[in-house]
DNA sequence: CATTTATGTTGCTTTATGCAACAAATATAT
DNA sequence: ATATATTTGTTGCATAAAGCAACATAAATG
């Protein structure tokens, strides 16, 4: 059953405390216990008691004896003793089954990487069985016992139409169809662990998103741009699937075509069509994506008329997604999105000539952290969850033990 | 701030599980308190005390001895004590100012309208403070001074583009520009209220999808279509604004042109663009948009061409939106909708010509509840607002009254 | 050095939920 | 009709979490 609201027995409240409690310590790092009880609203003693419970536990520690902030703005009044979470208190496994890698990342209890480990991968020409087995055992290959035991969940990321249970419609590019994707991870696994599977697209965004210290609270997309154009949406820090977790697939755009029969905005905007285009004007040699944007700065007529095509159709499409969900920040991420800085003055241009002065603009960005990928986006999907309130893993817990009581 | 999850003393605890049990009773109607209590995942005698509570509060009630489910399902076992919200213990008003009209709707704590009217209105050519008295002024008319003491806020729809604190940017069709609405109304108040003002097309999607008993977990988009084209983005139950409040605009995609540059949805779809082109078809006398129904019903050829391109236009539009959104259910609304069960096959093989297969299709269904429109949607979000825990109104009341205690 | 200010801790109080037991009310079987 | 089973609503009592107030502590400030 969803969660309706309701909160149960005082122990239900204490556990909701602590994980809200971990989850500022998440997002501000280093907070002291006075600090976090006026965060969360409560009472400095009852911080007091949430955080020695959570010491216990090992989920936080006091860093060392580090005080209250001096310099700037210096308080007067006692220092605080800043508390946070330990890292090497629980892991978090993200993988992504891509057409031609397998992508495995690890984090930790901070949501910070421990490790990441790419091969590569023949996706399209393996089955789904081989492939999960071989994800799952790189994923768990180079985890120590201590870090198994301490391991909360797995999270697989590929190029696939994925409901919410974890079942596979159709993946195209790795010749998928209707594989309950999630239990074949499942059975996959050395022990049992919790599972999420996403979209690699929706998997990139929360990455990309999942950890800033202030959650933009807006809508954001982002756009990964390879062969193929997937998209994510981000609203007010967590992901928006959509009823099937198709939101944000902007490559399907329907682009509109003054000349050519309508295509899809992929087909317009991939890696594909300007190596195509490419190839037929510089007739030269080998032609790589990293000629064609040096032929772009150094403003060969050839490639920047394919370059401005592709800058139209990028804006058409961003207007396009702006109206239907009024984003107010877009990431461009994926190897394409190199173009996109030799083209932001185009794209502006197009953007302010295609749509009414009254429309609020975008802020357009491009995601030039290379560690954030779809595998560290699933890790964090984990790692959200493991902080969350609902179906959190530590709720599932068997009940704490208990002393026997003493008979009276 | 906003909810940071923290849970605070036991009296907060209470306040929210009563909440979640209001919420629960206006899904169900009517619930026992072992119904209750198994849905909010409570104990029984915790249901019992939180009847107790809010029947002490005057906010629900036993309903006459009716006892549960007899005839079909049959229970063993002492029938429950059904327990019902007392309709008349809140009331909540909805104002729409539209382009020529002002409508005013009047519901109650069960979310039931009491009270609806309309008057006609010069919105163009009525200054925003003039405007706003009247809409107040008509909202609290015909209200009873017993009543106005229940009112727990009025909810304000207009035309007009609006952030989250109530500032409407632009509102061209009322003449209106940056505007902080939710101020000038709280002024025109004659008693202090909560006061929510919306876009038209976002609160009309609000109230054709409130107090379903079983509320749509997944994407819908609500679509107006009149001499304008708006839309409303509901998700798992609550209205997705966007970053600026523009979320679902369909109106203002860019629709492909083969012919024509390019121009925006609501030319095509809206009811001025369907009028002229019948005027320029049928020449007689006045082409109203019943005539031109009955035309197409009639398979008139003119007309049916004009309908053709708007299924198309429909098609185009729903596609794209789609795409971006991933909705699986859509309504449509307005007076042009009546247009969509005459074309509904032509819109249905536009789309599917229109997407590869493996897309799945949303439901598309017509709204033909004449008394739900944005004065409507506009109460229930006070509704949903005084049932949900943040910043309920009811959490802002004084502490309770104590007796003082007696001295021991 | 005294003062101010803020932190962390410690008993004690308040209060909401859980539990177990019981009476009440109905369906079902004998 | 009677007995049994089943479910409901209520009632004390136990548990436990958060709030409150007071106090010792530790720094900045004058």
């Amino acid at each position: 059953m969803s969660d309706v609201g309701a909160i149960g027995a005082s122990r239900a409240t204490r556990q909701r405390n602590e994980l809200a409690a971990m989850r500022a310590l998440h997002r501000f790092r280093r907070l002291s216990r006075a600090e976090l009880a006026r965060f969360l609203g409560l009472n400095r003693s009852s911080s007091g008691h949430i955080v020695a419970g959570l010491t216990q536990e090992g989920l936080v520690r006091e860093v060392g004896a580090l005080a209250q902030a001096r310099g700037l703005h210096a308080h007067a009044g006692r220092p605080g003793i800043l508390i946070e979470l330990v890292p090497e208190a629980a892991v978090f496994l993200g993988v992504e089954i891509g057409v031609e890698h397998i992508t495995t990342v690890e984090i930790d209890l901070a949501s910070r990487i421990v490790s990441a480990n790419a091969v590569p991968f023949a996706g399209a020409s393996t089955d789904v069985g081989a492939a999960v087995a071989q994800a799952v055992g790189r994923a768990f290959e180079s985890l120590s016992p201590e870090r198994l035991e301490r391991c909360e969940g797995i999270g697989v990321a590929a190029p696939a139409q994925m409901d919410r249970h974890g079942r596979v419609r159709v993946a195209p590019l790795l010749g998928w169809e209707n594989v309950q994707l999630a239990d074949l991870v499942r059975a996959a696994l050395p022990v049992p662990l919790p599972v999420l599977v996403e979209n690699d697209a929706n998997a990139f965004a929360i990455g990309a998103s999942y950890g800033r210290s202030e959650p933009h609270s807006g809508v954001a997309l982002f756009l990964v741009m390879e062969s193929g154009v997937g998209g994510g949406i981000i609203v007010d820090g967590s992901l928006f699937r959509g009823a099937h977790g198709l939101a944000g697939e902007i490559g399907h755009l329907r682009v509109q075509g003054g000349d050519a029969p309508e295509r899809s905005l992929e087909e317009v905007l991939g890696l594909e069509c300007i190596l195509t285009d490419y190839r037929s004007t510089a007739p030269a040699g080998e032609p790589t994506f990293a000629a064609f944007l040096a032929d772009v700065r150094d403003r060969v007529p050839g490639a920047v008329a394919i370059a401005e095509r592709w800058a139209r159709a990028l804006a058409f499409g961003l207007i396009q997604a702006c109206r239907m969900i009024d984003a107010d920040r877009i990431v461009l991420g994926g190897s394409v999105a190199a173009l996109y800085p030799l083209m932001a003055a185009r794209v502006l241009h197009y953007i302010q000539a295609m749509q009414e002065a009254s429309f609020p603009l975008p802020a357009i960005e491009t995601n030039d952290d290379e560690t954030i990928g779809p595998a560290f986006g699933a890790a964090c999907m984990l790692h959200q969850r493991y902080l969350s309130n609902e179906e959190s893993p530590r709720l599932a817990e068997p009940p704490p033990l208990q002393e026997p009581a003493p008979p009276a």
